[in-house]
DNA sequence: TCAGATTGCTAGTTAAACTAGCAATACCTC
DNA sequence: GAGGTATTGCTAGTTTAACTAGCAATCTGA
């Protein structure tokens, strides 16, 4: 997480802490998804399909199969596999686009948000809970920080 | 990120908030970890076994073939395999356990790091930046933050 | 209108995980 | 100590999920 740089300042020791914390609950996150292999018949890419389903839901936009190749890095050949074994799961459906004859668009099944929150809910609740612990000021120095982050590591998001 | 769970207060509106950022982040670090893939000819899980050897280095701490299939959820027999790569490319070696007989120790080369940080190197400094920008206090809130997040999402670490 | 780009798919290949089981070594109980 | 059990890292063979190449259908812009 470092590099050969090396903190000095106080202040320098505490931007060393930040970022290694930040690489830690990014190694949970990455073990708490992949850690469904277990929990639930999917593997990572699959459960990282399904995050970014529900939360696309969320934000009432729709989501192509295009969309989950670019999100997940993979090829639209993969992604056509990995929609397969969701359809086959009854997971998600595929259906036309509206407008886009080539496009199709990929919906949840009510199946999956019930299976998703079962897995999910008890770590989340955890997580909720700790945030909540914080005031409104600490969490807003939180969120912007996290964003500012985001930006600096990955422009497109 | 959510569950049936909906913020209603301010209060829940910023823990929301807070969640949704952090997903962006781990989510962001998980694309730039498997973004490797293109940058140097090695996929994510053997950067993530790299990761920790330079962490645990840093640490002054060893690492086991079995502590790599631990941090990464993987079996040992897909750790030896992970190794073959490592050692084949010239990043780590084998070295016997000084004190346990059946056990390893794995090494990074001096190459090993020097590839790591050229290709981490951009974003790093990127994310130091950012985090330069934030007083010790502010530092200090969002340090706690993390570390009761990863302890909650993930008792073991 | 039509040349080029984009979408999602199939087919076949490769990479990296898996399970099962092995010898060597360590640890624990008597 | 001696013997049984656990642990470590490995090999062999299997399965999974990524990859590349290329296709028809559709959209877009000059």
């Amino acid at each position: 997480m470092s590099e050969r740089w090396l903190p000095q300042t106080n202040h320098e020791h505490a931007v060393m802490r930040v970022l290694t914390s930040i690489r830690a609950v990014s190694d949970a996150m990455e073990r708490m998804h992949s850690g469904m292999k277990g929990d639930m018949d999917m593997n990572a890419s699959d459960v990282a399909a399904l995050r970014l389903l529900i939360i696309r839901e969320r934000q009432a936009r729709s989501v192509s199969p295009r969309d989950i190749a670019r999100h997940l890095r993979i090829s639209t050949a993969s992604t056509t596999k990995l929609l397969d074994r969701l359809v086959e799961s009854g997971h998600v459906e595929r259906r036309p686009h509206p407008s886009d004859g080539r496009g199709r668009v990929v919906v949840l099944t009510e199946d999956a948000r019930n299976v998703f929150f079962r897995v999910f809910g008890d770590r989340l609740r955890a997580m909720r809970s700790v945030a909540m612990e914080y005031d409104d000021a600490e969490l807003a120095v939180i969120a912007r920080f996290l964003d500012d982050l985001c930006g600096a590591m990955d422009p497109e998001g």
